[in-house]
This record gives structure tokens, sequence and C-alpha cells, in this order.
DNA sequence: CAGGACATGTAACAGGTTACATGATTAT
DNA sequence: ATAATCATGTAACCTGTTACATGTCCTG
């Protein structure tokens, strides 16, 4: 399991609230790995259980309490043990994929359109990481620690990003009835 | 949900048993999609009391029999259905980013053995399918239909594969320790 | 005063994994 | 004999999603 050890990880970087945490993952984190609040809360609790993370209550002025997480020796141990496990690669899962090879059952258009739709969501989404790319690793050369592993999975990101939009072009290039040419 | 109509692809291609499924999974399909035949036979079940499947108990001498399923027109409409239906787009999940954002909380030359363990996985992965390529489609201008479907789905797992591979390559030059250098 | 951000949670459900169980045939 | 392949299934469990519930404060 991944989540246990994201969260680990966000919280050694910074101590926060389960609420905090689903806000992180809706950015940085979340670009490989992603998760809802009431998972997150699910995992904390569990965590807090096996002795991985300490809470304190945070009286605030005006906000409700909040719990405020951090790792405990046990977690520190606990990444280390899974850095060092050999993990499974994730098997591939697109549901893309599984319409583009149902598309002569059903209507062409529709699935074009679809491939479409993914393709200006995948371009945002290389938008926004080639945006943090520029602004916050000007000089990746430099670049060591922690720091240089957060520069690497986003090129991961920017990789598969581009990547997928160019097999979506190609895709469009293949499906689409073009000009002047009519489908048999 | 994907597997259910993953399921009624394979099937209007042709009939078969879980059994069968499963290893159709094993293979082709199950390059962007992956089932266990537990969850096949699930899920089989269930589509046949929804009507979209219909079972047929085939004899065998020596094996067990075995059920064998068809797709039913109310499967059919429901491939149809989904086909129409904008889905979105799957979120990443790479638990190998994961654990090179974690990498300074333990040892990094684990993590590189990880990286290097997973670029393996995936460099196999792309010389089976190239040679799928090679062999099943030489000439990709020609293909039209559920031959040009399958052909592009092969063509998203190969630009995956080969994307991801690079992508090893780039950590293992950033993240391993080269000859002359000491890290500090 | 309505709506959004902050903050946490319960409950029910759907999807996916792992372990176990059975039993025949065929190949080594 | 032993293992692999064919063939189906139950049970328990973990992971992930969706809906609902509560309550405050701040902003427009």
């Amino acid at each position: 399991m991944a989540l246990e050890h994201a969260l680990l990880v966000s919280l050694t970087e910074r101590a926060g609230s389960g609420y905090e945490l689903a806000r992180r993952f809706d950015k940085s984190i979340g670009y490989f790995w992603s998760a809802t609040h009431q998972q997150i809360y699910r995992v904390l609790k569990r965590m807090e259980s096996s002795g991985w993370v300490t809470v304190e209550s945070v009286n605030q002025q005006g906000k409700p309490d909040k719990k405020v997480y951090s790792v405990a020796p046990a977690g520190q141990a606990e990444i280390a043990r899974w850095l060092a496990e050999p993990t499974d690669a994730t098997p591939a899962r697109d549901e893309l994929g599984v319409k583009i090879r149902a598309a002569a059952y059903g209507d062409i258009d529709a699935v074009c359109a679809e491939v479409a739709r993914h393709r200006a969501q995948h371009a945002q989404r290389l938008d926004e990481y080639r945006l943090s790319e520029k602004k916050f690793f000007p000089a990746p050369d430099q670049l060591s620690g922690t720091a240089l592993h957060q520069y690497l999975v986003l090129r991961a990101g920017i990789r598969a990003e581009s990547g997928y939009l160019e097999w979506c072009d190609e895709v469009l290039q293949a499906l689409r009835p073009r000009k002047g040419e009519h489908r048999p």
C-alpha cells in the first residue's frame, strides 16, 4: 500500500491535519497519487493506532479544532523498511483504451469526442506541470536531496502527459474521417 | 466501471468462459486493464443477472464443464450507452513516484535498485509490445475496424512503456553516485 | 443572508486482492 | 509421483468512492 507511505512522506516534510493533507493531495503529491479526505482520515486513524504517527489537538480561534499529525519514530522506520522492500510495477489501467477497443460496437464519432476531451484534460495538466517546472526548478542541474526528488517525479508527470497527448493525436488522426474521404 | 465493459468487448469478439477471459486478460487486454479470475467470475455472475450476457454449460471430455458466456442484446446496448457517456481521465497512480519522493528518508541505493528493477520490467514489456506490433500489424497504414483499434491501444502501450523507460534512465542518472564524485 | 473555506467525521457501497478449496487430466 | 493446466468457486479482507451530517467563520 502506498497511501500510508505517501502520507508519511508528506507528514515528514511538514506536520498537518487530515484536511491539510487532502489539500496537498490536490496538488503536488496528487499528481501521481490521489486520495479523498475520507480515505485520508481513515488511514490516519489506523496509522495512529499503529504508532506510526502522533496526534495533537490544536485549538484555533474562529475555526474548529484541528488534529495535527506528526511522524513518530515507528513511522520513520516504516518508511525505511518500505523503501528497501521491492514492489511490483502498478499495472496500467486506462479506460480510454477499453473504449477505443470497443469503438467498432458503437458510435465512432462519440469515441473520437471522448478522445478529444481527454486530450484537452491532459494538455491542461501538462501546462500546469510545465509551469511548475519553470517556477520551482529553473536550474535543475543544481538540485539535490528532496528538491531533486520532487523534480524527478514532476518529470515523470511531464513525460507521461506529453506521451499521452501524442498518442491521442495519433488516435484522432487514425479514426477521424478526413475531408474528401468517406468511410466504407 | 470498465471491467464490465472490457469483458463485454472481449466476449463480443469471441464467446468464452471465465477462465478463458482471465487468460485473455493476461495478454492483449491485460496490457491496459488487469483482472484476476475471482473478479471476473464475480462480474460475469452480476452481468448475467442483469441480462447483459447469457450462459451455456458445455460438457467437455476429460475436463470439467465450462460455462460459456455470450453477449446478449442488452449487453450490446450497454456498450453503446457507455461509449457515448463521457468518462473522467483515470488519475495517475505510481508507487515508484512515491518512493522517489521518499528517497531522502531512507536508503537511496535501495531506491535506485528499485528503479532499476522497474526499468527492467518495463523494458521487457516494451519488447513484447514491439514484437506484437511487428508480428500482427506489419502494415499499419492499411488497417481498419477492430484491427485498427487493437493497433492503436498497442501503440498506447508502446508509447507509455518507452516513456517510462526514458524516465527511469533520467532518474538513475540523477540519483546514482558517479565515479570520481562523492555525495555530500 | 447566502455561499464558500475550514475541519472532521459516519455509513454504505463498489472494486480489487489474497487465501483457500476442489477435482480431473496431461506431461515430465 | 509431481507438477502444470483446465475450470470454478467461497470467504475474508483491504482500498476507494459517494452520500450525508455537522458546525463555525469570513466574504460579498
